[in-house]
DNA sequence: TGAAATGTTGGGGCG
DNA sequence: ACGCCCCAACATTTC
């Protein structure tokens, strides 16, 4: 007896050639195009390779370690598993797709010009050795090309390229998580090569600086639901106006999730919309989302954006070449109470509330008149959320080199910041407990007290109002 | 998604 | 009663 179209589909699967599903920055297995259609396709081979053509910071490392685990064992509870593999994506590629047949190698797209060189190169490869290779969008609300001026143009201010956005209504819809997928056995051939998460030595030895890092944070794609779904639920009220308050709790923690992928912008919209509230707190909210694309769409459109000044005429800046300045800023020794404790919650949490990460942008760029990109190297190198897009686009913003910057002159005093934003010192007593006991009238001014300043914290490397006006002659000077 | 300098106004103390 | 000064409070301009 014949047996059924639908039938023979079924049960011939797990003999159809395999797909790779190239994972990079969508450590997820909901909302994931790329998954979804490995999956449709027949077994999937769920890959991960580490290539050191990407380089990552020491947080992003930290994660990463935690990222592979819990996709790992998320495949595990379904069936499957996650192939590691380290060095070239190519080397790797090819030969895995000759050690199991492999039909099709799919992946979700990513936006910088390493990158995108990178995946056409492999596209490319693919194609001429008459292996499918498909990309799909999973990691922005909707991709940079869709998004443009009447004339055809990228979008150069942001408030114009966010009304577009929501023109377009609704991104995408969230997509499930593959149902019953199959996975590709693992060949004899291929289990000696693949690698084992703590092989790839992304955990800090000697010393082990992570301690805060695993006390603060849980990678993965089941934190990150949890954390998406307690702050739309208890947190989004209040958010326009309690964001700015960096002892507050007011802030969703999304930005690493967001990172790697453990949740995609499109599910974070479609929570937030989903509450029905469209008032002035989700409004607000979601335009940090939008801000995340917008950072992304420069990188697609300004491909030298971590390089170069978007602003050309910044070329000309005089920066400062002053090591022991930029080392007080990074240890968060400088004097200036906001400043350290951002600069310490950074080092021991691997993230910065984002106010307090303007403060100190502006303080390096400006009264130190140190090159934005020292500052973006440091961030890259301990921010858990460091993003090829979001990183370097933000130091262009408040350094006033960016496209729709704050304009060079909007210098933040550092002690009225900090009078405005912690009024009772809360988050400065947090980190930088030398002076806790100083009353709230000094606490963002220590060398005020006089002499009940407690020995140990320095004196201000710099002056205010003498590091404002260098700043400022140096900008004039362009 | 500033800060500081400069300008203007108006109430109150005081000769 | 009047003018004058002082200065806080607010507004505008400049960087």
């Amino acid at each position: 007896m014949m047996m059924s179209p639908a039938h023979r589909e079924t049960v011939t699967r797990p003999d159809r050639a395999p797909t790779i599903m190239w994972f990079r920055d969508d450590l997820r297995l909901k909302d994931n195009p790329a998954l979804c259609d490995a999956a449709a396709r027949g077994p999937v081979v769920c890959l991960y390779v580490h290539d050191p053509a990407f380089p990552l910071g020491g947080a992003e490392k930290w994660w990463l370690h935690g990222a592979l685990t819990a996709l790992d064992h998320d495949l595990r509870a379904c069936g499957g598993r996650l192939w590691i593999m380290a060095g070239d994506p190519w080397e790797n590629l090819s030969w895995l797709v000759g050690q199991t047949g492999a039909g099709a190698v799919v992946w979700n797209r990513r936006y910088g010009p390493h990158a995108r060189q990178a995946d056409a190169d492999i596209k490319a490869a693919l194609k001429a050795r008459g292996i499918d290779a498909c990309s799909h969008s999973g990691n922005m609300l909707h991709e940079p090309w869709q998004v443009r001026t009447k004339q055809g143009t990228p979008f150069r201010v942001f408030t114009p390229w966010w009304r577009a956005v929501q023109a377009m209504g609704a991104p995408l819809p969230p997509l499930p998580a593959p149902v019953r997928p199959t996975f590709a056995p693992v060949p004899a051939a291929v289990a000696d090569r693949l690698v084992a998460v703590a092989d790839l030595a992304l955990l800090p030895v000697r010393p082990d600086w992570a301690g805060g890092l695993r006390g603060q944070w849980q990678p993965g794609e089941a934190a990150a639901h949890a954390r998406l779904e307690s702050f739309v639920a208890e947190q989004v009220d209040g958010y326009a106006t309690q964001r700015e308050l960096p002892a507050q709790p007011a802030t969703s923690g999304l930005s690493p999730y967001l990172r790697f992928g453990h949740v995609s912008p499109r599910q974070v919209w479609h929570a937030v919309e989903a509450t029905g509230k469209g008032d002035q707190d989700t409004a607000c909210f979601l335009s940090e989302v939008g801000w995340r694309d917008f950072a992304q769409s420069t990188l697609f459109d300004f491909p030298d954006l971590s390089t170069a000044n978007l602003r050309r005429e910044f070329d000309a800046m005089p920066w400062r070449h002053d090591p022991a300045a930029l080392r007080a800023w990074q240890a968060g020794k400088t004097g200036y109470p906001i400043i350290d404790a951002g600069m310490r919650e950074l080092w021991h949490t691997g993230w910065m509330h984002n106010r307090v990460r303007m403060i100190v942008a502006s303080f390096l760029t400006k009264h130190l008149l140190i090159d934005w990109r020292a500052g973006a190297a440091w961030f890259a190198d301990t921010l858990v959320d460091a993003d090829a897009a979001s990183n370097p686009f933000n130091w262009q913003w408040v350094a006033g080199c960016g496209l729709d910057a704050a304009p060079y002159f909007r210098i933040f005093n550092p002690v009225s910041q900090g009078e405005k934003f912690d009024p009772a010192g809360e988050y400065v007593r947090t980190w930088v407990p030398e002076i806790a006991r100083l009353p709230d009238k000094y606490i963002h001014a220590p060398w005020k007290a006089g002499s009940v300043v407690p020995a140990g914290y320095p004196s201000p490397i710099v002056d205010l109002a003498g590091g404002r006006a260098r700043a400022l002659a140096a900008w004039k000077s362009l």
